[in-house]
DNA sequence: TAGATGACATGTC
DNA sequence: GGACATGCCATCT
């Protein structure tokens, strides 16, 4: 009968409580659930988010800013125009001033 | 059918 | 700079 915290449930519910023109790492939201050594995971988590509206995955990026997970989205330029649409600008699949974009989750969550 | 291995959108040591 | 860690999924044997 508990909630099961599951690694994707956790994943789920930080990235869906990333407000709107902003965006956060996998490294972020890993070191978030106390797992920065699963970042990898987190990459996974996204794959299935990506699935769900609920979950803007596109709001996620690797640690450069890149949209590296863009190539994953049905459409590989989705990912970028969902950010524009957001007010992010995006460069070369870059996020650009990702540093002043980046969305802690332990930061704001604060766990 | 069940079990085991590899692959993955990274990050840290 | 290189190797390892972590968790889920897909596929193969």
């Amino acid at each position: 009968m508990e909630e099961e915290t599951g690694f994707f449930e956790k994943v789920y519910e930080v990235v869906m409580h990333i407000p709107s023109g902003r965006v956060t790492s996998y490294g972020a939201i890993a070191r978030y659930l106390g797992a920065a050594k699963s970042a990898r995971m987190v990459g996974w988590a996204m794959n299935a988010a990506s699935k769900m509206e609920d979950v803007p995955a596109h709001r996620v990026v690797n640690r450069n800013g890149l949209l590296s997970g863009k190539h994953h989205f049905p459409g590989t330029y989705v990912m970028q125009q969902l950010l524009e649409e957001e007010g992010i600008e995006v460069k070369e699949d870059k996020v650009v001033d990702f540093k002043a974009l980046f969305w802690d989750p332990s930061a704001e969550l604060k766990r």
